[in-house]
DNA sequence: TCTGGGGTCCTAGGACCC
DNA sequence: TCTGGGGTCCTAGGACCC
């Protein structure tokens, strides 16, 4: 069991990134409210959040909160060469590197005290690092599990540095309301209110019963760890993605079928282009629409066999969209997208392995490794050489 | 010009298999 | 005639996150 006894997870986060990328880039944007995107704001620089602008929240709103502001496009290749950048910081800093989105990453800095200092020396270097190397304000938070580090980070915003030592979890975590906590969002959190319940210390009081019959099974044990703060998750090297979409979101006007053809092409274009360039095959292609009242659909197909053919993925998604006609023709359309799911490896062989139900686990990997050449294994699947084999249900030792 | 674009995980029912 | 339990896969929807 994992159970650290030291606060040694960082959470460390990017503060406002694409906007700070941008007044980082531009010194005319420097200590001015900035927004970046025109039809929905995708960030706002600090001096623009003072106006009470949001991620998320449409332009015209936020133009109305804050008229001087400035507006810029975004440039995602250069949040993507900053994020890169701010992540080969993150892999000096700690062996453990776990990438949570662009701008932000758990690190476990257990057992570098002799090396690089106590878990707060290490998290003041690495915000020094990030903002004399880069030029960008990142906060940390520090704790002994990952959900009270990013806590920790989200209540240490902006520019800020916050070590929950383990003695004082309880206190600083109890004290704040609900919507603070990893995982609760509006609906949730409108369930909990309706109950009378609005701080994560009537939270905890709660019996893990009662949070299951309110939330469901996953989230409410889920929760009820949570607020008495354990979290037993360690921190790992991210998996592989398990879909890849695209989607575009087409307005209020109505649009001919025709249009939707087109519309579906480019994004299945563009989905499998990146699909192929990870060296990944899909089984499932799935179709999710948006209409006029903002409810949503999704329709999906799974294939018998694993594929990257553009043309092959097109023709589902099409028969998807046919078979959606009426449903659009009814409530209206506001956007479309694909997603690929169910992902293979390019070069994933399926072996189906059969074996003596008396050898070990270990053993039984070890047989294929000098079977087929060597290679890692990894979440079932094991990489040769040239070629990777899918190692499907292995049975407890 | 109300509401972008990219993801993850969970639930629940039905088909199908042993 | 009535009665099982356990498991996987697929489809659809929903909540949440950045």
């Amino acid at each position: 069991m994992f159970v650290p006894a030291e606060a040694a997870i960082l959470h460390a986060d990017l503060d406002s990134f694409y906007a700070s990328v941008e007044q980082r880039d531009a010194p005319r944007l420097r200590r001015r409210p900035v927004i970046v995107g025109a039809g929905v704001v995708l960030a706002a620089s600090y001096e623009a959040k003072a106006f009470g602008i949001r991620t998320a929240m449409g332009g015209r709103e936020a133009r109305r909160l804050c008229p001087q502001a400035i507006v810029v496009s975004p440039r995602m290749s250069a949040y993507s060469e900053a994020s890169k950048a701010v992540f080969a910081v993150f892999e000096d800093t700690a062996p453990t590197v776990e990438a949570l989105s662009i701008d932000e990453a758990f690190l476990d800095v257990r057992g570098l005290r002799h090396i690089s200092g106590s878990p707060r020396q290490i998290a003041v270097r690495l915000r020094a690092r990030v903002r004399e190397e880069l030029g960008l304000p990142i906060t940390v938070g520090v704790a002994r599990t990952k959900f009270l580090a990013k806590v920790a980070s989200a209540v240490a915003k902006p520019d800020g540095l916050l070590v929950v030592p383990p003695e004082r979890e309880l206190a600083f975590l109890h004290a704040l309301p609900i919507e603070r906590l990893w995982g609760v969002g509006g609906v949730t959190a409108g369930k909990l209110r309706r109950r009378g319940i609005s701080t994560v210390r009537e939270v905890a009081e709660l019996p893990e019963a009662t949070l299951i019959s309110m939330l469901g099974r996953a989230a409410g044990r889920h929760l009820h760890a949570l607020a008495r703060g354990y979290d037993p998750r360690p921190v790992e090297v991210r998996r592989r993605r398990r879909s890849i979409g695209a989607q575009r979101a087409l307005g209020r006007r109505r649009r001919p079928p025709d249009e939707l053809t087109t519309a579906l092409i480019g994004l299945v274009d563009r989905v499998t282009r990146r699909l192929r360039k990870a060296r990944r095959l899909c089984r499932t292609v799935v179709l999710r629409l948006r209409f006029d009242d903002f409810t949503r659909a999704t329709r999906s197909h799974t294939l018998a066999e694993a594929t990257a053919h553009t043309h092959t993925i097109l023709a589902t998604a099409t028969g998807l969209l046919e078979q959606s006609g009426p449903l659009i023709e009814r409530r209206g359309i506001t956007l479309i997208g694909v997603a690929l799911a169910n992902l293979d490896d390019e070069a994933g062989v399926q072996l189906a392995l059969s074996f003596d139900r008396t050898r070990e686990l270990d053993a039984t990997l070890d047989l294929v490794r000098e079977r087929f050449g060597g290679g890692a294994i990894t979440r079932g699947v094991l990489v040769g050489q040239d070629s990777g084999l899918t190692v499907p249900m292995l049975p407890d030792k």
